[in-house]
DNA sequence: ACCTGAACACCGTTCAAGT
DNA sequence: ACCTGAACACCGTTCAAGT
């Protein structure tokens, strides 16, 4: 992995750029759990102390590790309507999280806000207020959406729960009935409308995701319809 | 922190049960990274090596906290309406989480759920699909409750923003408003409805989750009434 | 057979010695 | 003044030596 690098020939010199994307592309390719200062200095042909100069300890390092990410979701496109202006911004920044899937672990992880983030969630939350809604319902809908702004969801069974052998699947899939019969039923349920085979490989995420981002903004435009605020309806 | 013990006084001793139940303990106290095998060891008194008896290894310490967690939420109340059934065992599941602060970030954690874990999603798969929701839609709702059948919700602005000291959190809330207004803006709204006061020292959390679920719940009550399928609407 | 101390291969970060 | 190797205080886990 690590670049060899012939005597004498000098590096162009490190920045905060090249160690931020240095260590996007180290998750990218071999995962979190590979960014480690030592690591990372190693793959950059550098003392894993020189690190330091640019960044201040590991947490500022995967701080701006999220900030690359955030930079690759799409600006708001114009148009009127909250509604769709939302769920495609939010959907872009899911391609985002996709294209980086070390990324939302690494963002809930993250205690505070950095600049870049805060931007990011101001223009969300300008988006709702360009749409009409109070400050007061604004301010619920962001809790509500919670991690959804960033195009993901905590999923409840992650990995796919059954082998990919067909003989042992079913078999994992009958001990399965047999203790959580009506888990055993909503897999089934999930892989009949995919492809129609018994033993369901997984769940579309996408459509997952879309199905609740829908059921909450249809929910927010309900009440900001009916004139919502939090000391009861208006 | 640790027990002293006096030479030749025989420990009882250690089992599964009394290591996870001191883990749990140790981390209510001193937080999640407090709990290495070398720091519980020394806790119980006995050498690290001496926990690989009980538990394979630190990831099956961390499932095995978990689960203890999982035992405290009440079992299904009785009563044939599904939504203020779901609605008051998830609420017992977050009075349990609020115990111990370092749960959900555990839970989020585990790339597998455990045999305890999935015992509960069994169950709440059972509620809803005993108040008459199709295995189909039961799927998605499930999805789209996430994280939130736990009880909790990922935080976008995790701790309180602003300061104790009310000069202080004048003068950050003012830099926060010019560079943010938008953000400054609804965490102005949410200060407002509680106290009067113009700078919020945060969020009242059980209200946001609450607000979040409920908006949930009456989605999936809708499609429900509405027959809703993945195929289209009935 | 059982237990356990030492060791291995890592961490992030500090600090003083060297150029 | 700048850079960096060694060291510090940790990890989870292996393994062989000791009882």
């Amino acid at each position: 992995m690590a670049q060899l690098q012939a005597d004498g020939v000098r590096r162009a010199p490190l920045n905060r750029d090249r160690v931020l994307r240095a260590a996007v592309a180290l998750a990218d390719d071999n995962g979190i759990d590979a960014v480690s200062m030592r690591n990372l200095a190693q793959e950059l042909g550098v003392v894993p102390m020189a690190l330091y100069k640019h960044v201040a300890n590991k947490d500022e390092l995967l701080d701006g590790m999220v900030d690359v990410i955030v930079g690759e979701i799409d600006p708001p496109a114009g148009g009127s309507d909250w509604k769709p202006a939302i769920r495609r911004r939010i959907l872009s920044a899911r391609r985002a999280l996709l294209r980086h899937p070390w990324a939302s672990r690494v963002i809930e992880s993250r205690p505070r806000p950095t600049l870049v983030v805060l931007d990011y969630l101001n223009s969300i939350v300008g988006m709702f207020r360009a749409g009409g809604f109070s400050a007061d319902l604004t301010h619920h809908v962001m809790h509500a959406l919670g991690s959804r702004v960033w195009g993901f969801t905590q999923e409840l069974f992650p990995g796919s729960p059954l082998p990919a052998d067909p003989e042992l699947a079913a078999t994992m899939f009958r001990d399965l009935a047999g203790r959580y019969p009506h888990i055993a039923e909503i897999v089934t349920s999930a892989a009949a409308h995919d492809d129609g085979s018994v033993v369901g490989g997984g769940c579309d995420d996408q459509f997952e995701f879309e199905f609740a981002l829908d059921l909450l903004l249809d929910g927010f435009d309900r009440l900001h319809r009916q004139g919502w605020t939090s000391r009861g309806q208006a």
